[in-house]
RNA sequence: GGGGUCUUAGCUCAGCUGGGAGAGCAUCUGCCUUACAAGCAGAGGGUCAUAGGUUCGAGCCCUAUAGGCCCCACCA
């Protein structure tokens, strides 16, 4: 059957096929080979309730891309695909959809509600899978995992439990950030902090046993009061002085000196509470007296540790104040604010409200403000666990042995992100009052209340041998099964031979904007329980932006679906457009014009192959003998052979927009522009078999090189025409990367070929200042005195890549001979000479003169007429009338200029 | 408050450890040359933010200034 390339380049179909024809033989399938190398990247995990979109297909082509090129480099590479839970995201996508069915939460109850998160799952879990296969990704999908699949739930249970055994799970009453329209905790990363304008208020909480404090207890104004019976406060919320159980200056401050270790009653709540010293108080601030409300301030909460001050809640979990807060019980936090300064006011108790901005935490999911509240949650103690995710990418960067491994973040500067993040580390709240999730294997007994943590649920109270065991409600944060995802997906608690051999991994790429979440908790967690850092090189990239430099996001509906790209450009096309001129690390703006040129690039590889079939069609090509080559042949050899070289360093440095780069341009010019223009002339007219069937052989050759390179970045037209060119190797994707060799560089060819170049160059601006038409060839004359250039020359090696231009070269050492008109280009090495009369023939340029002149009057005959009809006037689109009048301008222009020509020739 | 980063052609951006200022798009000119008009051959266009410094040599290293963006942070 004779093969050969559809006469146009398109995407469509082509890619389905070729992705099913990968995934029935099995090729994306690594298992353990202990005579190759493994090379290991795992899938940061997409949401069950996702789809794919531009981030995705970002990160997911990197990733592909490293893959597939370690593949062809002979390394068994696995690229563990899987899918996450996303506790709290869908958790809310699901209460949103029971809500359209009229149906709540609590209706369904835990079982009913779990079951339907299931099912939802069944349903949306596969969708992005399909979506990230139209992308090319090369994912061993029989590996597919689920971050709350049996296996992760074993490793989360054995971690949980191990680190509680440890000492570094433990459950504790303290502040937490608490979201009131979600009603969980959240954990500090997922906490956004954002500049708002508020209010400073200064409030007079009176000192006790004053008249002032009297009248205050009797909710009255005081009359004459006295400002020294009054100490003064600055707050920005001061409905949480409901919940107030001390104030505080700094010790060191002169002003309060005879109010410190006295106390004040506390204003609408009535209750006298101390003035406590403490070095927390920045005297410069404010009045230099805090009010401490330790359930509802973290700042408050360690100094009310610090002071034994009663902690008390004066909210709710909607965040609406509860019946501490007396008579402001039932009000929202912001309604409370209101009440209470107001009734300040009244009192007089209300200095001056100045205007104040400040940081505000508010939840990165829902955007609501938080209410930082103190509650008995589950924590992770990150101290000890911070110390070796430090050592290791601290040894790593300075070239020291580390026995947790490596650790390196491509580009280097999140390096300090990093750090920064781990060194100034809190610890971790992880329980979350949500269902969906990794229930805590925590158990209390109801008899008792003896806390039990273990793997599987006692049958009775070790204490009290009571049978009535209550699991925790609470599940766990996401990130916490996402921290094991690298050593989960390989079996990890059991030491499988998957997780001795791919373990630990090599690569993990993922955006700067999950460092926090996920990355830092990856490696804490892999030395912690494998004791090796999780992978050695973190590549970061940047978030994909629209035209604008906006975010892409649903609220602004300036997402482009990378999908409707892939239908419309191919796959291809996009990932090229993904990977091309963007630095590691940055932000990149999404272009149409860029995906076009991206696709252009596709359809001129596609054209040169179908060139490159098409001449090699019915001839046998056998391997030539060096002698054989042309120096012209042998320059692209050369050239390609630098160009491996490169690719595969920029690549292996993980510059794969570098690299990508260096592939296009030695395609598009090197290649294309002038390899297959220099080689045509052998190819039409040769009647030298030996020289045509070198030509042949070196294109085929290069090409096949030049799509290995290239099929890291677009795979599927790379296979396609790679199939189509051989038959001894069955997909490109499996075949071997091309490796440098000292034996193809030839820089006395490549010499000889730049001064062929540079003289074209030269014989086509001549031509273009002439204006002679480019067929028009002549006899070029390089003087020279370089021996390589002469010699290489005077062999007739150089003739035919020449030939395509010129009618005859002849080399000469000077002038002589050389018509003194003659026009002279002066290149490196060499100057080259074409006498002028042979450039210009009259009587040729005569004829196509005319030629010109009588298909012009043919255009604006039709404009003319398209223009001087009344119902084309009336009825077109103003655009296309414009367009029609533009060409009348322009072709009457250019009749005037033939006809000026022409009359200056006859 | 701390840290990071950016400022290069009209637009969007590359430029790896200091030595040639580049790409795509846009503009202009000429080409329907039998692989490709999704193309070919050319052209124009930049004091590499500003000011100093180091160096034989700076877009790249150092210092300061201006402007933009991002992240972190418990000053009530």
């Amino acid at each position: 059957m004779k093969k050969e390339l559809a006469k146009t380049y398109d995407p469509k179909g082509m890619e389905e096929r070729i992705y099913k024809k990968w995934i029935d033989k099995n090729y994306f399938h690594a298992t353990v080979d202990r005579r190759k190398k493994p090379f290991t990247i795992v899938i940061p995990p997409p949401n069950i309730t996702g789809q794919l979109h531009m981030g995705h297909a970002f990160d997911n082509t990197m990733q592909d891309i490293l893959i597939r090129f370690k593949r062809m480099q002979g390394y068994n590479a696995l690229w563990q695909p899987g899918c996450d839970h996303a506790s709290i995201a869908t958790e809310v996508k699901i209460i949103e959809k029971l809500k359209s069915e009229g149906i709540s939460k609590d209706d369904l109850g835990r079982e009913g509600f779990l079951k339907r998160a299931w099912e939802w799952k069944e349903e949306y879990g596969g969708r992005i899978v399909e979506q990230l296969k139209k992308l090319g990704s090369s994912c061993d999908w029989e590996r597919e995992r689920f971050t709350m699949d049996e296996g992760c739930n074993k490793a989360v249970t054995e971690v949980f439990v191990n680190l509680y055994k440890k000492g570094l799970i433990y459950k504790g009453q303290k502040i937490v950030n608490w979201c009131p329209v979600c009603q969980t905790t959240i954990s500090d990363a997922e906490v956004e902090h954002e500049e708002q304008a508020g209010h400073f208020w200064h409030i007079r909480y009176p000192k006790v046993g004053t008249k002032e404090a009297e009248a205050m207890m009797i909710g009255k104004k005081c009359e004459n009061a006295n400002e020294e019976n009054y100490v003064i406060v600055a707050t920005t919320r001061p409905e949480t002085m409901l919940g107030d159980t001390a104030l505080a200056v700094n010790p060191e401050d002169d002003r309060y000196f005879d109010i410190a270790g006295n106390t004040v009653l506390l204003p609408l709540v009535n209750k006298e509470i101390p003035v406590i010293k403490d070095s927390y108080v920045d005297k410069e601030f404010g009045t230099g007296v805090v009010k401490i409300t330790p359930a509802h301030d973290p700042n408050d909460f360690e100094v009310g540790l610090r002071h034994e001050l009663e902690v008390i809640n004066v909210m709710n979990d909607d965040a609406t104040i509860n019946s501490r807060g007396g008579k402001y019980e039932g009000m929202d936090r912001y309604e409370a604010r209101k009440q209470v300064v107001a009734d300040l006011e009244a009192l007089g108790l209300l200095v001056k409200v100045e205007d104040h901005s400040h940081n505000v935490g508010t939840h990165d999911r829902c955007g609501c403000t938080i209410e930082p509240m103190a509650k008995a949650q589950w924590f992770v103690a990150m101290q000890k666990l911070a110390e070796p995710a430090i050592e290791v990418l601290k040894a790593t960067r300075e070239g020291r042995d580390c026995k947790y491994g490596k650790l390196q973040f491509v580009p280097e500067r999140f390096d300090k992100t990093y750090l920064h993040w781990l060194e100034g580390i809190r610890d971790w709240c992880i329980s979350r009052q949500l269902w969906w999730g990794h229930r805590i294997p925590a158990y209390y007994c109801e008899n008792c209340g003896e806390l039990i943590v273990d793997k599987i649920k006692p049958k009775t109270c070790p204490k009290c041998n009571c049978d009535r065991l209550k699991q925790d409600e609470d599940v766990l944060d996401t990130w916490f099964s996402s921290a094991l995802w690298p050593f989960s997906t390989l079996g990890w608690p059991d030491k499988t031979e998957e997780l001795d051999y791919f373990y630990p991994t090599d690569v993990l790429v993922t955006g700067y904007d999950i460092i926090f979440f996920w990355v830092v908790r990856m490696v804490f967690s892999g030395i912690e329980h494998t004791g090796h850092s999780p992978f050695h090189t973190v590549l970061i990239h940047g978030l994909v932006r629209d035209s604008q430099g906006r975010k892409m996001s649903k609220s602004l509906g300036n997402g482009i679906d990378p999908l409707e790209i892939i239908d419309k450009y191919g796959a291809d096309a996009l990932r090229l457009m993904l990977m091309t001129g963007n630095a590691p690390g940055n932000d990149m703006r999404f272009y149409y014009e860029k995906v076009e040129a991206c696709r252009n690039f596709a359809n001129k590889v596609w054209n040169a192959s179908r060139f490159i079939m098409m001449n090699m069609e019915g001839k046998e090509v056998r391997v030539p003998k060096e002698s054989e080559l042309e120096p012209v042949d042998k320059w692209i050899i050369s050239k390609l052979n630098t160009v491996i070289q490169d690719v595969t360093d920029n690549m292996e440095k993980y510059e794969l927009g570098i690299a990508v780069s260096k592939i296009y341009d030695f395609i598009w010019d090197e290649f294309c522009d002038w390899y297959i223009e220099m080689v045509k002339p052998r190819l039409y007219n040769s009647d030298n078999v030996l020289s045509q069937n070198a030509a042949l052989y070196v294109l085929k050759s290069v090409l096949i090189d030049a799509l290995k390179l290239l099929h890291p970045y677009m795979p599927f037209i790379t296979e396609e025409i790679f199939c189509t060119l051989q038959d001894s190797e069955e997909s490109i994707m499996i075949s071997k990367w091309p490796v440098y060799d000292k034996a193809r560089a030839f820089s006395r060819d490549e010499k000889a070929i730049e001064v062929i170049k540079e003289a074209v160059r030269g014989i086509r601006n001549v031509r273009t200042e002439m204006n002679v038409a480019p067929s028009k060839k002549a006899h070029v004359f390089v003087v020279t005195e370089d021996e390589d250039i002469k010699s290489t020359f005077e062999e007739g090696k150089l003739f035919f890549a020449a030939l395509a231009y010129a009618s005859e070269v002849s080399v000469k050492g000077d002038k002589s001979g050389i018509s003194e008109d003659a026009v002279s280009v002066v290149i490196p090495g060499a100057n080259i000479y074409i006498p002028f009369e042979e450039l210009v023939d009259i009587k040729q340029e005569v004829e196509r003169l005319k030629k010109e002149e009588e298909r012009l009057e043919g255009e604006l005959k039709r404009v003319n007429g398209m223009l001087g009809n009344e119902k084309f006037i009336s009825k077109a689109p103003q655009a296309k009338i414009d367009e029609e009048k533009a060409k009348l301008e322009k072709y009457t222009q250019m009749m005037e200029q033939v006809k000026e020509r022409l009359s200056q020739l006859q």
